[in-house]
DNA sequence: CTCTGTGCAAACACTTTGCAGCTAA
DNA sequence: TTAGCTGCAAAGTGTTTGCACAGAG
């Protein structure tokens, strides 16, 4: 991710669904046109989308595709790494399928998620001293607020 | 639930307890022994609860609480800033009353979530140019990964 | 006395599960 | 062929809401 995150022209998109196709068989899975359908929503958009909103997104494409095998194959490309959940509060999981450093903005209020890149924040570490046998997988900075729509309406 | 956090004491307890108290008139919430067990519960405890296991607390001492009480009271605490939710991932709701400086450990296995302090942490700022029109509210580092228990069982 | 807070039950939203038929490999 | 995937429906979890009564201020 490091010229334009937000334009995914054709090649890009070809690319990273071989990318995906590759994974996929080295990770045992098939590829269902479901699977390739949701990775590629995912992929395409950049709002951190929930479950539902995948499903209405690949509906259009696969319109007897099921909420179910949304969410399965969601879960599924989190764990085989080709996504992952966002930081949340406690609502409705969100994905991303973005694996290039950046971090993200939470409004409190509306729940969106927007991405931003901070160098610095690609880099944090905790002390092995302080990490007490945990295995640390990912770090993140979870960035948490009003966004500009919201602090508007602010009462 | 059960482990006392050997930093609080009976009169830290009290301390707290009273501060509370003087939040909840400055926000001009009644102060009823549910919001205050609820409360003293959240804050004697670093496991960093969810609204049930809040509510299995409690019911000791108020067998009649109900569980939406303690999930509006959770809300509430976090409303007035007395408690915030910790940053999960699409799981139920944890709570924490710790205001502190510190950061979270979570577990994706078992969803453990274990306090650490890194310094370093507490200062990390997102700057203004990156903002984008965003009112920050809190930033925090979040690390995910197995605990020292998951870790030995993984297959 | 007034108005918030509480308990209860029902409604809701989101996720998971069991199963039979389908399909990629 | 066959192991894995999908769609459907049902069940499970966690959270929210409407309402009448209780109790703090």
């Amino acid at each position: 991710m490091s010229g334009t995150p937000e334009t995914t022209d054709g090649k890009e998109i070809t690319q990273k669904m071989d990318a995906f196709r590759a994974r996929c068989h080295e990770a045992g899975l098939k590829v269902t046109p479901q699977r390739m359908a949701v990775y590629r929503a995912l992929m395409e958009t950049d709002e951190h989308p929930s479950a539902e909103m995948v499903f209405r997104q690949v509906r259009r494409v696969h319109p007897s595709i099921s909420l179910d095998t949304v969410n399965r194959t969601l879960l599924t490309l989190s764990e085989i790494g080709a996504a992952f959940i966002v930081e949340g509060s406690g609502d409705a999981k969100r994905f991303d399928a973005n694996l290039g450093n950046h971090q993200h903005f939470r409004c409190v209020r509306c729940r969106r998620i927007v991405d931003f890149h901070y160098e610095p924040f690609d880099r944090i570490a905790v002390p092995e001293n302080l990490t007490g046998g945990f295995t640390v997988l990912r770090t993140t900075v979870c960035v948490e607020g009003l966004c500009d729509r919201c602090r508007l309406q602010e009462s």
